[in-house]
DNA sequence: TTATATTTGACAAATGATGTCAAGTAAAAT
DNA sequence: ATTTTACTTGACATCATTTGTCAAATATAA
């Protein structure tokens, strides 16, 4: 089970990057991008869209990745964590079956 | 598809409360809680605990409610919302069990 | 050692969450 | 029809969290 940190490392490093380099890319200082990379600090949405673009990787699949870690993270402590999930499962149908017709 | 909202409102209501007698037992002001009853302010978890209490109102379950709504309204405009879900359930699970050993 | 890459922690700025207050509206009671 | 009661609304204050910068410390490699 990799986090978001793990993949974006472990790609930065086969293509040979340096964290100054794809740092700059997202137009953050390195240090920051250093500390998603060990889940020491999170992404943003837009710092992630900038890593698949530059780390060649596909971009729905890093997103899923990102946000899933952030609901983990945010749930796992709680002991109905299952239960929320599948609650929140029929909760985004409904919400999106009524975003049609709004 | 019920809110924590609609939930509350419905059984205060029921109840024969107001929302200033509800509102000094959490021990925010009135306005705060006519938000969070239509869904325009988010309730904080001890707000929900109290609730639970005052309203009698199982407790799992309107924590339940609270977190699902959280969660489907962070994800409802992401159109990977379900495989999301999916693997932060697994993203999960892995977490508890590493919680037990650690 | 020297150079290069990464990590760390202190701090600052921006954003978002949480709350207060007072004036506004709506409905019911007098 | 006025007054009272309950609720709603929006402007604002305060506080916490997020997001970032910077420089010094630490590792890694020439």
């Amino acid at each position: 089970m990799e986090t978001v940190g793990q993949i974006i490392r472990a790609k930065r490093e086969s293509l040979g990057l340096l964290l100054r380099q794809v740092a700059s890319y997202l137009d953050i200082d390195q240090a920051i991008l250093s500390k998603i990379e060990r889940n020491e600090r999170k992404a943003t949405k837009g710092n992630i869209i900038k890593l698949a673009e530059i780390l060649k990787l596909d971009k729905e699949d890093l997103l899923v990745q990102f946000i899933s870690d952030r609901i983990a993270y945010e749930i796992a402590d709680e002991d109905c964590a299952s239960k929320v999930l599948k609650v929140a499962e029929q909760k985004v149908k409904y919400l999106k079956s009524n975003l049609v017709k709004n």
